[in-house]
DNA sequence: CGGCGTGCTGAAATCGCATTCATCGCGGAC
DNA sequence: GTCCGCGATGAATGCGATTTCAGCACGCCG
């Protein structure tokens, strides 16, 4: 069988106690006798109990991390950079998929939840009353790109990106601008529309901002929005993701569109498959890698202020090929 | 605090051996007794103490997966598929990255799996020697994307998929086919490059297979792969895996190779990236899904045999836009 | 010299649950 | 009528660690 402590404790000729001391609260054992202990224990190979120490002590180590769908490479980037923070601060990650399902994601939280040390929720498509509703277990939940009253959460900011891209595309003379938009309900889509209307318009002249409404924040919603664009003489198309550029590129093509020379798309995340594909997608870059590891820092230790924290992250337009001066420049 | 098996014990005025027994042993407790007990669980909102469980069966409830890297799509591929399966046999998933490092994998196996039901060792990097070590502890392992001595194991069958896809080259007329290969010491490369020799050259007439070399299994990499291919006066390209394979096509693009008409080329993997891209990507389809549902179960239930089991999955070309008979046929 | 704080140590309790063992009542067999 | 067996139940034990609590020795102060 596994080696216990109590072995370890006998084979170092002291009690349990004292050994347990000694690996965990060195300070409070004489110098000799701790380091003989853990010489002990580390030529026994003893390894402490997580669920004994957890049954006690009332932390299991593990962190739960909750997504939508962890084959979209925006929450499978996420998930890598939590796994590592996590390890590091020598937590376990229990990764639940909640396949988009509002309602499974609730169940994931409360069930999978109960017994970690704390919740990262990412982009959680519930309800607000059921985000109220799981965060009112005691455990710790972190809201990762999306915010909600009461909770504490991670977001990147959205509002920003839209614009750096919008203003980019204007300094190249675009003046017919469209926004492909992702799910009704989405938390993150209605921040960049924000960010599309408001004194944006004012500050770029001759700027008309055209709406191509709600599409699945996929490669089909994308090549659904691309017709939109074209019928609405768009001369660039502001993508709600990579995906959807993706997806508006291929219409484009098939259609005798030459992106960027006729037609300049802009995606949003700057997921890995943005570099991969011809022309290379211009996109805002959301960080992702830091957008995990500042989630478990803040699951893992809260800032000690009474109102939940709420963290907004930089992100940044990274200009590739997709884009260029349109075809026939205004003005 | 929680509710504990002992209050539904004294809420339904019975001992908590009986409350116990009712809930996890029915048929051993009175009919009417159990029913009370577990509406009155059911009510209190009951959620037995994973840790305090595990103490005493010795099972977590939770499964490790370890991968080489979570942002590769074939392995959140597997990833979603394994958590799903898990999750439904009533495990939690574990997840570990462990970033391409054989050592680090090595850590995370024993650390993270002691602790475990199982574990689920995907496409391991570490040598045979350091796979017999960390299976030498008592803790079911199972390796997936990979076979070693001794050790159960779920594979794809890749010297079937490089047969289906010379096979297809051939049928359209290639004779001189290149194969970009992947990492050195991969194990699913050398299965794959077993598939080129022996009698697949003599049932195709005519066929002259080209070695390109060992190249790293990313975009990077087939980019390389594909200047090699042109000196070598390929008319075809099969790439270890999808991600060589845009890298091909991003390049003979580049140097005004059209794709397909003057040269063919096959994925491996039909990662979800292969129809995202123009021309969509002719490939070997490996079940990623069905491959973490079958390393679920065989970890759980794994058959009653002495030898460790050996499965391997059957994989099915899924011809796209980047095959295409030569611009000068061969005969 | 007595008393008290201090620094270490060990015995024992505890966490929440599963499980063994003993008990009890009852019906059927002899 | 007695005894055996069986089904149902509760008391008690233990899983492996942490953590109180008490005890012990020692040194210092009064």
């Amino acid at each position: 069988m596994a080696v216990t402590l109590r072995d370890v404790a006998r084979a170092a000729g002291v009690s349990p106690a004292t050994a347990s001391r000694a690996l965990s609260a060195p300070d409070l054992v004489a110098p000799e006798r701790r380091e003989l202990v853990r010489r002990v224990a580390r030529e026994l190979g003893y390894r402490p109990n997580r669920a004994a120490r957890e049954l006690i002590t009332g932390r299991s180590g593990h962190l739960c991390l909750v997504v939508p769908d962890l084959e979209n490479p925006f929450f499978s980037a996420v998930a890598k950079a939590v796994q590592a923070r996590a390890r590091a601060a020598g937590h376990a990650v229990v990764v639940a998929d909640a396949e988009e399902d509002p309602l499974l994601e609730a169940e994931l939280v409360t069930h999978l939840g109960a017994q970690a040390d704390g919740v990262l929720l990412c982009s959680p498509r519930m309800s607000p009353d059921d985000l109220a509703e799981v965060a009112a277990d005691d455990r710790p939940l972190l809201l990762v790109n999306r915010e909600a009253a009461g909770l504490p959460s991670v977001v990147i900011d959205n509002r920003d990106g839209v614009r750096q891209a919008v203003r980019h595309l204007h300094a190249l003379g675009h003046r017919r601008v469209a926004y492909a938009g992702g799910p009704p309900g989405s938390w993150s889509d209605a921040r960049r529309r924000e960010g599309l209307v408001g004194d944006l318009a004012a500050q770029l002249p001759g700027l008309d901002v055209v709406d191509l409404g709600a599409h699945a924040p996929v490669f089909a919603g994308g090549v659904a929005a691309a017709d939109l664009a074209l019928a609405a003489g768009a001369t660039a198309v502001l993508a709600h993701n990579d995906l959807m550029a993706l997806g508006l590129l291929d219409r484009l093509r098939t259609r005798g569109v030459r992106v960027p020379d006729d037609v300049s798309v802009v995606g949003f995340d700057d997921a890995p498959v943005a570099t991969l594909v011809t022309p290379a997608l211009t996109t805002v870059a959301a960080p992702l890698a830091r957008l995990g590891r500042t989630a478990v820092d803040l699951l893992l230790d809260p800032p000690r202020t009474d109102a939940p924290a709420r963290v907004a992250l930089p992100v940044e337009l990274v200009v590739r090929a997709s884009t260029a001066p349109p075809a026939a420049p205004a003005t």
